[in-house]
RNA sequence: GCCCCGGUAGCUCAACUGGAUAGAGCGUCUGCCUUCUAAGCAGAAUGUUGUGGGUUCAAGUCCCGCCCGGGGUACCA
């Protein structure tokens, strides 16, 4: 909150000592030692000498046309030319005491909201949700709901694979092979079965291979039979969906699947044509990029040879749809690394296509999933983990582990419990790292309830909860100030005014674990507070303030977890 | 071949416009439960940030070379 304020005097003092220059990186960031200060600006030393100045002079005469005395101690410089801000407990205070009126929560909704698509999860009809979907599924919310609480208009829009080749071999396997009573158990169990059991018969016998393309077809020319299994499928399929979705807590504004796109495929493969875009070359319609540098040698095909579009040409459609329904200032993509090269072909064809759409096209991709000796984990290992069962495990190692810290509460209460806790750990396993890393998939790691993990986040929460619940009827008093006289509750109150600079930085690098090491700082400093600073013990203004910053602490720690898609509970 | 990622403590990871002494957790070791939930707190040990150069007042971060690993690379998505 404040180091906004700070930012921009800073930058007008700065702007009347240097009119021409940019301000807009002149930055006030935390300091990474506290003892530095509260708040550092870093960029005059940069700027002092681009502009042949002495940066340590400069920084002294931006500090005569700075006055900051309203919330700082008088402004230091350091080593090469660094200002460091040390906030004036009033100052502090002041803000303390607006959030505890429910006068804001330490952020600020965006000034003028934009809206933003969000793309994400995308699972493919007729196969079981695995754990390679988690990542873009938990993402992609996560993001949504970053974007929401700083005042964005988000559309999230779930693209499902309801459109392709598969459906050819999938309709040879349910008129010949179904078993009626799988299906019931587990449809994508048994669809998924089909499918491989057609494949397989497919590598064997070429007359099977044959039989899958004229069902294929026959589906695309509009053939009764087959669109009624085809609509069947996707039917069952979105069913068990909406089961995980309902599990996770994980919604979606719009499913638009590839299918909702067919009629469109044609016209935009004859559009590119028309403008010189696309261009035949062995039969298929082809995008070359020859003056762009890393894509100089990867065509994009937009019509294969047998004259059927695929996803560079759906996606174009989407896209367009996209614009033109919503005119966003940007669209997500949370998908896999591995579709890079395929979104840098979408993104710089949409604009060769579209030249003035001016939207920002963002690819926000995760790294590979790999099993716990290293190897990718792919698909086709047949090694597939369900994300159903995933999700079981998850809720009963939580539900062991309460049973055997809290034997004494109601079972039904252990269940809940287990459920906030066990999906908690996976989701926020998945949340807390850099989504660019690879991902090791691990059981241990994914379900740890000790460490940077949701329970550990989980349980500050419920020790907050519990003090609230030992004061029983007492009414909350509103502190008038607070005095943080000792250390534990300055750090802490220090810490919760840097919660929105840390939205905002999730926002701009689509990085939701910024928010969970955050919170896991908080959770830190509160359980330091907690130790060391007595709360319901203490007398008369002391015992309101710190009611008060345990409050505090616990409406941003809910709504942080709450905005990574978690649940709390008030015991565990 | 070409393109894109990555390489940080034994392991898993973090590091916010380049910024001050590279931080956590796990594991290991030591204290703290008649006192607000010990799923906790306090403390100890752990590094040539793959490697060699360069730019800079300042490099894990930017540029170039090399080594190693992963992914992608014309009709799957």
């Amino acid at each position: 909150m404040i180091h906004l304020a700070l930012q921009e005097k800073l930058q007008r003092a700065v702007h009347a000592l240097l009119p021409d220059a940019d301000v807009s990186s002149v930055l006030v960031r935390p300091c990474a030692e506290p003892k530095f200060g509260d708040y550092q600006a870093n960029a005059l030393i940069g700027l002092a000498k681009r502009n042949q100045l002495n940066p340590r002079e400069f920084a002294a005469q931006v500090i005569e046309q700075l006055d900051v005395a309203d919330c700082c101690e008088p402004v230091t410089i350091a080593g090469p030319g660094f200002l460091n801000f040390r906030l004036k407990t009033e100052a502090l205070s002041e803000v303390l005491v607006g959030a505890a009126k429910g006068e804001h929560l330490f952020y600020r909704t965006a000034a003028e909201p934009r809206t933003i698509v969000i793309d994400y999860s995308s699972p493919n009809v007729a196969k079981p949700m695995h754990v390679g979907h988690i990542r873009s599924t938990i993402l992609g919310y996560t993001l949504a709901k970053v974007f929401r609480l700083l005042g964005h208009n988000v559309v999230t829009d779930n693209h499902i694979g309801d459109w392709g080749t598969q459906f050819g071999k999938l309709l040879v396997g349910w008129k010949e092979h179904l078993n009626k009573d799988a299906l019931g158990q587990d449809a994508l169990a048994e669809m998924e079965r089909l499918y491989k059991l057609v494949n397989t018969a497919c590598d064997a016998d070429e007359a099977v291979l044959t039989h899958a393309r004229n069902e294929l077809v026959k589906l695309q020319d509009g053939d009764a039979e087959n669109l009624a299994i085809w609509r069947e499928m996707i039917n069952l399929s979105r069913h068990q969906f909406d089961e995980i979705y309902g599990r996770l807590g994980v919604k979606f504004d719009e499913t638009l699947g590839e299918s909702f796109y067919n009629d469109r495929l044609k016209g935009v493969v004859d559009e590119l044509i028309t403008q010189g875009i696309a261009e035949e070359s062995d039969g298929a319609q082809v995008v070359f990029f020859n003056d762009h540098k890393s894509l100089k040698k990867h065509p994009a095909i937009v019509q294969k040879s047998d004259g059927a579009a695929n996803y560079t040409t759906t996606d174009l459609a989407t896209l367009e749809h996209r614009q033109n329904r919503w005119q966003p200032s940007e669209v997500i993509y949370v998908t896999d690394g591995r579709q890079q090269l395929h979104f840098q072909q979408l993104f710089e064809l949409y604009t060769r296509w579209k030249p003035s759409h001016g939207m920002k096209l963002n690819h926000v991709w995760f790294g590979t999933i790999l099993g716990e000796d290293g190897r990718p984990f792919k698909t086709r290992s047949g090694e597939i983990i369900r994300l159903s069962g995933l999700l079981d495990e998850a809720e009963q190692r939580a539900f062991d582990a309460v049973s055997e810290k809290n034997p004494d509460l109601p079972e039904e209460q252990r269940h809940t419990i287990a459920r906030v806790v066990g999906l908690g750990a996976i989701k926020y396993a998945d949340l807390s790292g850099n989504r660019q890393s690879d991902y090791v998939f691990s059981w241990d790691t994914m379900l740890a309830l000790v460490g940077n993990t949701a329970p550990y986040l989980l349980y500050a929460y419920t020790r907050i909860r519990s003090l609230f619940r030992k004061l029983g009827d007492e009414s909350l008093t509103r502190p008038a100030t607070f005095a943080l006289g000792q250390a534990e509750e300055l750090t802490l109150a220090k810490h919760l005014l840097r919660f929105g600079l840390v939205l905002e930085l999730v926002i701009d690098e689509c990085r939701p674990n910024y928010l969970c090491n955050y919170l896991y700082e908080l959770a830190g400093l509160f359980g330091s507070f907690y130790e060391n600073c007595p709360v319901l013990q203490a007398e008369g203004d002391t015992r309101t303030q710190r009611l008060a910053l345990c409050d505090l602490t616990g409406q941003v720690l809910n709504t942080g977890l709450e905005t990574l898609g978690l649940e709390t509970t008030d015991r565990m």
